[in-house]
DNA sequence: GTCTATACTCGGATAGAC
DNA sequence: GTCTATCCGAGTATAGAC
């Protein structure tokens, strides 16, 4: 169970690479996240690199997995929450925290689009992703409702789809026009939807 | 203005084309759609083909644009419309239709994201798009307010943003979850901000 | 206008030395 | 585990004949 010798060591290589990927592609974009470029941003050959993934479309899936991850870590905690854990606030402050980091946004954005082939290595991927982001989101929905803060003949299930798909949708229309701010979006969704919005600010 | 000789049988020539092209990528999808497999399709080699379009990406963007104009006659028209040229029913039957034809869906999806890249092409013609389709959107939202339909308080830019922002989401978790109802979602959306919803239904 | 044939570029994969 | 070197395929673009 506890990793050690090279075991340890190649996990360890595996996160270095990672957030070095991670850091890069914010700052660049997707354009230049090619195979080759990530290998030089992280000091390795090309080969190298994908000595630890195997191919392109993993590493990269990988690099989504990641993401996901910290970002978990970052707004699902009690950090990121309201500290009662509610969702509707946990993600208007990963979306807030997604305007930072365009590059991540259009490396997301391009590869969910090519991995909607049923072929793509990574379409189950982003299928159980979204599949799961929307059964959380249901269960949080439901405690909402019961708590009196949503209408009680609310279809929870349709809500989480539509929540998600705000989500990616505004990110598209983002790219194209900057100035369109994700956040106050989302916030305004959750206005119509519950009357009084929950506070999107966690901290400051 | 009346055009005549070889001009407007490049102008027949080039809609010829077009409306081969969305069938076919109706059919196959965007995995299949080169321009060697689109040439092959409209029976002409891959350099006959380009000589009428230039490049891969404007001949895409072509295929984007006329898809829109056709959809355009269909849906914003009389027949399209609950008859009073309510946009919001107009919304519905064309994400409707939309669910109808797969390999359209995934093409916009795949090269709007692939746009959004600011060096890319097609940039400048998905920005414009955007802004013009809520500019349009916008403009229904006020006359829907002023005839009492919607809050005399809400706000028509921001809605109008959510309103497309949800088109293209949805559009993305139905490639994964073809069970996903796109018009329905749309639908309720509609019902949980104007109450009762416009009829969605304009035939059958 | 359209064809055939070819050249060129890019990017991912693989072999084998160290 | 990492490198260098090579290969291979996909896909776009172009040259030149008809």
């Amino acid at each position: 169970m506890a990793p050690r010798g090279s075991y340890s060591k190649g996990i360890a290589k595996r996160t270095e690479i990672l957030d070095a990927a991670l850091e890069l592609v914010a700052r660049v974009g997707f354009r230049r996240t090619t195979v080759r470029e990530l290998a030089d941003a992280v000091g390795l050959s090309q080969s190298g690199l994908l000595h630890h993934f195997g191919t392109k479309e993993q590493l990269f899936t990988e690099i989504l997995r990641y993401r996901d991850e910290v970002d978990r870590r970052t707004f699902a905690g009690p950090a990121g929450g309201t500290g009662s854990g509610e969702l509707p606030a946990a993600i208007v402050n990963l979306v807030r925290h997604n305007a930072e980091v365009p590059g991540l946004v259009q490396l997301y954005s391009r590869y969910s689009s090519e991995a909607a082939d049923p072929g793509h290595p990574a379409h189950d991927f982003f299928r159980q992703r979204y599949e799961q982001a929307r059964g959380d989101l249901t269960e949080t929905i439901t405690r909402l409702r019961t708590a009196g803060r949503l209408p009680a003949d609310l279809d929870g299930d349709r809500l989480a789809v539509l929540v998600f798909a705000m989500i990616d949708g505004l990110q598209m229309q983002w790219m194209y026009d900057s100035s369109i701010d994700m956040a106050d979006h989302i916030a305004f969704f959750w206005e119509m939807i519950l009357g009084a919005g929950p506070e999107p600010h966690s901290r400051s």
